[in-house]
Formats: structure tokens, sequence, C-alpha cells
DNA sequence: GCAGAAACTTGCACAGAGTGTAAATATGCA
DNA sequence: TGCATATTTACACTCTGTGCAAGTTTCTGC
């Protein structure tokens, strides 16, 4: 029972206000909608017109919320990698960078958090409009992990961590998780079953072994693992 | 004198038609033409109509070489990715993936290669819409990659090479490339100079090096030897 | 060299994307 | 309740991107 008494002296969620359940609802409403056309029309068959009509708003009013059918869409990525930067800020700052990776990926081998991203994995094969705004969202997704790394870095050591390092380590952790959710659903599809997911948990797993040695060239012995 | 006897022995670069040669002019003339708009009236204040007129064709032949303006302009970051590729492929098969890519990526650091790149990097930054184009060009080359590597591993051995291996070490390469680049426009602008060149070239093996690694913790410590 | 084929360019028309503006409506706050 | 502020909406407008058909250039075999 979340009450918000006004003596309360933990800030708690701040209160969430008509006004911003309704922006919520809408923008909900709207990816809903844009997600069901996909599903029914197919990528490029349908309009901005057709999804305002869907989620019952105007035109305008979906300008307001995105700026294109694609961000729409993309607004699902852009939710799993939120919760995947949530995660990695949730692991203790002495913990090396790669091992919170791994982490924070871990976590998002559950049926809850990777179906939609499933789902629009398999929707927008081979559909390049799409693929240009997942590839923005992952990019956006590896600048915020620049900056949390480097927050973190800054408040354990009093110094600034080296912007090449910084940038090179985030930049291949995306890559490689990336590759792991592309190879996953190059074998698996959009099957969400424990079986499948535990084959995702292990290649992201690996993805992040890859990386922190330094891909020896033997590694590739690991494809009889599975 | 590119002389093309028809007796000639070697198939030569294969005799390079009227229609190809029109083709490939107009082209140009279509990149040049966006590259002095974007310098002179800045990314998102010109039209294709402006870049048709500039180019002096009609809007609708640009359409028939380019889908977007900011296709147009990646077609410089295309090049230059296509000349690092090039790079890549005419390194020895047997050599490790991460020593040829780190070859291939000290190639670029020339003036003549990088000078396009370095101004368009300077002319589009923070401008979303020319950033998502890059994204897709650096993607693409990463696709490239994974195929030639394939391709290299197929050669040598008989066997195939695993999967995530393949993808996770690509797209690490590319990003840690693009991770040295990133940094070096920050740090040396659009200066050209052998010095400023010098940097990027120590930034590519640094980057490399880092991956090589697995990232150890104490690399940071490289930040002092600039 | 010349006719016909094939490739390329161009103008036109049209559907859709994206944006500024101002009026209408909903929400917050005293 | 009543005013201030935020949001939605309709409308108008420019620009994008594409199909189509008519014009122009290049290529091919004769």
């Amino acid at each position: 029972m979340p009450t918000t008494q006004p003596g309360s002296t933990i800030p708690d969620p701040p209160a969430p206000s008509r006004r911003e359940l309704n922006k919520a609802a809408t923008r909900q409403a709207i990816t809903d909608a844009s997600l069901r056309l996909l599903r029914s029309k197919g990528p490029g068959n349908f309009t901005v017109e057709d999804i305002a009509d869907a989620a019952a708003i105007s035109r305008r009013t979906f300008f307001n919320y995105f700026g294109s059918t694609e961000a729409a869409l993309a607004s699902i990525t852009h939710g799993f990698l939120d919760n995947a930067l949530a995660q990695f800020r949730l692991r203790p700052a002495d913990e090396p960078i790669l091992e919170s990776a791994r982490a924070a990926l871990v976590q998002l081998a559950d049926p809850m958090t990777v179906a939609p991203m499933a789902e629009l994995y398999s929707l927008s094969q081979s559909n390049p409009q799409l693929n240009r705004s997942e590839l923005e969202a992952w990019d956006h997704c590896t600048g915020q992990i620049i900056e949390a790394a480097r927050e973190r870095f800054a408040g354990t050591h009093g110094a600034e961590l080296d912007e090449l390092y910084l940038r090179a380590l985030a930049g291949s952790v995306i890559s490689c998780g990336k590759a792991a959710m592309d190879v996953w659903f190059a074998r698996c599809g959009a099957d969400l079953s424990a079986k499948s997911l535990a084959i995702l948990r292990q290649l992201l797993i690996d993805a992040m072994g890859l990386l922190g040695s330094g891909f020896m060239p033997t590694a590739n012995l690991s494809s009889d693992r599975h």
C-alpha cells in the first residue's frame, strides 16, 4: 500500500500526479498500438496516422511523444536497455566493470524482461528503417554506461578514468551483449522457454568471458558447449 | 596511360564504360555538393533540392543515388570504412584477427584517408540525424568484418568459427576503433598535423591493446602516455 | 554509321513525415 | 471557484520519398 503521507521523511517516488499518469498512459498506448500494428501489418506497412487512430489520439499528439514510428517501437528497446543500466548501477562500486556488466546482463535473461525485446527482434528482422533505430538505442545505452562507469570510478578513486579505456570498454561490452542477443535470436528465435533463456544467459556469460580474456584464439572451441 | 587492349591476358580493372564513369561522376558530384552545403549552411539547414541544384541534377536523380541527405554524407564514412576493410583483407590469413585489425586501422591514420572523415566528424557533431547514418555505416562495416573473418577462417581451417566469438570480436574491434576516433577527435579536433595523426595511430594501437589484454583494470594508467 | 535495345534522367503527381501556430481542453493550485 | 499552466488538437505548410511515363544518352550488333 504505497501511501504518500506529506510528513514522510523518505522522498518516496514523488507523488505521480494526474498529468504524469496520463502522459505515461498515452505513451504506453502509443507503443502498444505500434506493436499491434507491427504484428498485424508488418514493418513499413502502416503510417503514423494508423498508430494515432489505434491509440485514439491525434496524429499531432503522436509527434508530441515520438519523432517517428521507429522511435515509438524503439522505446521497447530503450526500456530493455534502461533496465540493464539500472542493474549495472546497482552493482558494488569496487567490482570490476566487466563483472558488473556480466551480472547486469544476466539479470535480463528473464521472460518478462526479454519478451518484448525478442518479439521486436523477430518482427523487425531485415527491416532497415527499424534497425537504424535499434542501433541508436544501443548507442544511447553505450553513452549511459560511459557515464555510469565514470561516476563510479570518480567515486571510489579521486582521479578520472582514461577516456579511451572507458569508451573502448563500454562500447565493447555493448557490442558483446548485442552479439550474444543476435546469436541467441538466430539460434532460438522468439522462444522464451526456460531452456532457451538458459542458453541466452550462457551466451551473455561467454561473451563477457571472451572480452575479459582478450579473445584468445583458442576460445572458438567453445562452440561445442551447446 | 591506361590502355585497355582487348588482347590483354590480365583482366585489369574491367574497362570502365562511359555509363559507369558518368555514374561515378554524378555520385561524386552529389557528395561534394552535400559536403559543401554542410559546410556553408550547417547540418539540417538544407534540403535535397538544394543539393540537387548544387550538383546540377534533378531532385529525382538525387533519389536514384541516395535515399536521403544523410545517406549522401554517410558515403564518406562508407568510403573510409571500406578502405579499412580492404586493408584488413590484405593481411595474411594466419595472422591473429586482432593483429590484422590493428594493422588495418593504423593504415587509416593518414591525411588523405582521414581528412574527409575528420571534417564530417567536426561538422556533424551533436546532430542526431547524421549520427544515425554514421552508426549505420559502422554497423555495416561490422557485418563485413564478420564476413571477412569467417571466410578467412574457413580458408585456413576446415571448420566454421564459433558465431558468438566472431560477432563479439568483430563488434568489439569496431567499437574500439570508433572509441579511438572519438577520443582523438575530442582531443585534436580536425587537426591533421603529423603530430595529431601520430596520436590517432597510438590511440588505435592502444585500443586494440586493451581489447587484446581483456581490459585489465590497471590499463587506465596509460593516460599519462600522452 | 545506324537502328533498336537498354540504361539513365527528368518532370509530374501523390502519399506521408514532421513542424509551427493558435484555439480548445484538461489539470494543478491557491 | 477561478486563474495559471500543461496538454491535445486541427490546420496549414514544407519537405521527403516513390511510382510512372516520357525524354535523353549510351551500348550493341549489324
